[in-house]
RNA sequence: UGGGGUGUCGCCAAGCGGUAAGGCAACGGAUUUUGAUUCCGUCAUACGGAGGUUCGAUCCCUCCCACCCCAGCCA
């Protein structure tokens, strides 16, 4: 069978970790969850836990529960609670009645805390914060004991109680695991479980001035939702000691398992939240969705369907490695969704005036044109022909190498579904720049159809009538940053590519194209695939390039 | 000189003791009214290194090397 690997389930450790215990009786129904932070937007790392999360629990009749990580008041916002919902529906799936924040859960987790405490497993700390770090330790050398460290039950309590009543500045005090400090494993060193933040939060609003950390909240959030697979990133595996020990510490209501991936890098590409919003606050880029973004935003807007990332995603693969896969595998992903479908359109990126000498003044034709080769169910478009044509400036050479296929003085090329022209001279203005084109046609080629007398073409080119293209705005997007490891030297601004977009303006497009929906992807016939953007409109509209086609001619010339 | 991980083709990635899948890239060639698509074909005597166990090891053992993560009251 030569199946593809779109075709075949998709294989990996995680869904081979969930089928054993399927299969062992272990869980009695898959229950997964994306725990995203709403700091900031959902970019293509977070797609591949989407897809994995979501992915696992549709293969095996499970649910996916949805639950935002809003532990930290202080960096996190409604607007990107929103806008990781939008993206992960646009991505394709669906958390059902199964919306949840770890919010939700802090009376809960609060109980719990005092459960530690009254354990002995749990005391508060007023050492101020650097000399916390100074009794840490080092990776080598154990930490010492706080002096806090013994305080009574009940004096611990009082303090807690007192931290929660917002008795005390940030910073002043924490609650702490009662662990051991000389552990080789720096979060089992009396991690930090609640800290003092007089921070409005976007859901409890000022309800709480105590907030617990993520190594308090994760596992306990999962066992709450009886989240079956907790699956994360590689840097959280020291972290599993301290899930596992609060879970057999506390009397939650289950025993979630956490499984680790290595997270998704891609070259000429930053994936890191902390970069991407440097990017767009100081305006590097003009938001979360700019197309050159990695953001999912930024990804639709430039064209590219949910589809294909799903198909980029499948294709990586899931393991335990530290990769950085190719960007091209994303452009062959996203080329590979899209050339199916795409219906074919022509679009004259930079204009060059062509002349048909021996065509009549004022004369016009309406032609065929199919709108795309492999599916004839989307039928043809009519398109016009005239005595001035524009054609793309690189489809003429005026001393052309050896193996250059268009057009040249004295050479014959084919219009396509139009006829064939041949080029007889050149206008040029003072500078000596070419700005037109003087050809002849040969009416017996109508339809792009080869002559009676056999004649072959090495090229067919796309062009529009001068007198009905539609003036556009084109976006043409390459990589963010100039190298394939952004920041490697250590500065990654310094990395940035200046020329990232360039913003075509004297373009021409099919009169059909100007009502084009946004986000709707065509295939510029030769040149890429392309979308409508928002800021365009029906009198000028803007696209943006998804991504161009393979260009083996371009390759060739280096 | 701590703890936890990972090392299979240029880039991802299967493989789970029986003699190296697949994808991307690359390179040939066919078809082509997109130098696109499609289509054929080529592309790891080899699995970080060295030993060992075994009839047989990428898969087991030992040692070594390289790289990644951890010293936030971030997640």
């Amino acid at each position: 069978m030569a199946d593809t690997a779109t075709s075949e389930p998709p294989r990996d450790f995680i869904r081979d970790i969930v089928q054993a215990d399927v299969d062992a009786g272990r869980v009695t129904g898959v229950v997964t969850r994306f725990p995203p932070e709403p700091n900031g937007f959902l970019h293509l790392g977070h797609a591949k836990s989407i897809c994995l999360n979501f992915g696992v629990a549709r293969e095996f009749g499970g649910k996916c529960h949805l639950r935002f990580d809003d532990t930290n008041p202080v960096k996190e916002e409604q607007a990107f609670i929103d806008a990781i919902q939008r993206d992960v529906k646009w991505l394709g799936f669906d958390w059902g009645d199964n919306l949840f924040h770890a919010s939700d859960y802090f009376e809960q987790l609060y109980a719990w805390a005092e459960h530690l405490i009254e354990g002995g497993f749990a005391y508060v700390d007023d050492t101020p914060p650097e000399q916390m770090r100074a009794q840490r330790g080092t990776l080598t050398e154990p930490g010492q004991n706080s002096p806090f460290r013994y305080r009574s039950v009940e004096e611990n309590q009082a303090l807690f109680r007192d931290m929660r009543a917002g008795k005390f500045p940030n910073g002043a005090r924490v609650l702490r695991a009662k662990i051991d400090m000389a552990s080789g494993n720096m979060n089992l060193r009396d991690p930090v479980l609640y800290r003092i933040l007089h921070a409005t939060h976007p859901r409890t609003g000022d309800a709480w001035c105590i907030y617990p950390t993520y190594d308090f909240a994760h596992g306990q959030s999962d066992a709450i939702e009886g989240i079956t697979h907790s699956v994360c990133t590689l840097e959280f595996e020291d972290h599993k000691p301290l899930y596992d020990w609060l879970i057999e510490h506390l009397p939650v209501p289950a025993r979630p398992r956490q499984y680790e991936f290595a997270r998704l890098n891609i070259t000429y590409t930053v994936l890191s939240k902390r970069i991407l919003t440097t990017l767009v606050r100081d305006g590097h880029v003009s938001g979360w969705d700019d197309p050159r973004m990695p953001t999912l935003a930024g990804i639709r807007r430039r064209g590219v369907p949910a589809a294909a990332l799903r198909e980029f995603v499948g294709r990586v693969g899931v393991a335990r490695a530290n990769s950085t896969v190719d960007v091209q595998m994303f452009d062959a992903a996203v080329r590979d969704t899209l050339n199916p479908s795409a219906p074919r359109r022509m679009a004259v990126l930079r204009p060059l005036k062509l002349i048909i000498e021996n065509y009549p003044e004022g004369q016009t034709e309406t032609l065929e044109a199919i709108n795309h080769p492999d599916v004839p169910e989307q039928g043809t478009r009519p398109i016009t022909f005239s005595r001035e044509l524009y054609v793309e400036q690189d489809d003429f050479m005026e001393n052309p190498p050896r193996k250059f296929y268009r057009l040249s003085p004295g050479k014959e090329v084919r219009l396509r579904y139009g006829y064939y022209v041949t080029c007889r001279s050149v206008e040029k203005d003072a500078d000596g720049n070419v700005v037109a084109l003087r050809c002849t046609y040969d009416p017996e080629t109508k339809g792009g159809n080869a002559p009676p007398d056999g004649r072959k073409v090495q090229a067919t080119l796309h062009w529009l009538s001068a007198a009905d293209a539609v003036p556009a705005e084109i976006r043409l997007y390459s990589h963010l940053f100039n190298r394939p490891d952004p920041g490697a030297d250590g500065d990654v601004m310094a990395d940035l590519a200046p020329d990232s977009l360039e913003v075509l303006t004297g373009c021409f497009v099919e009169p059909a194209l100007a009502s084009a929906a946004v986000g709707e992807a065509v295939q510029f016939e030769r040149t890429g695939y392309f979308c409508a953007d928002p800021d365009g409109t029906a009198e000028r509209p803007v696209f943006n390039r998804t991504v161009g086609l393979r260009d083996s001619y371009a390759k060739a010339k280096g």
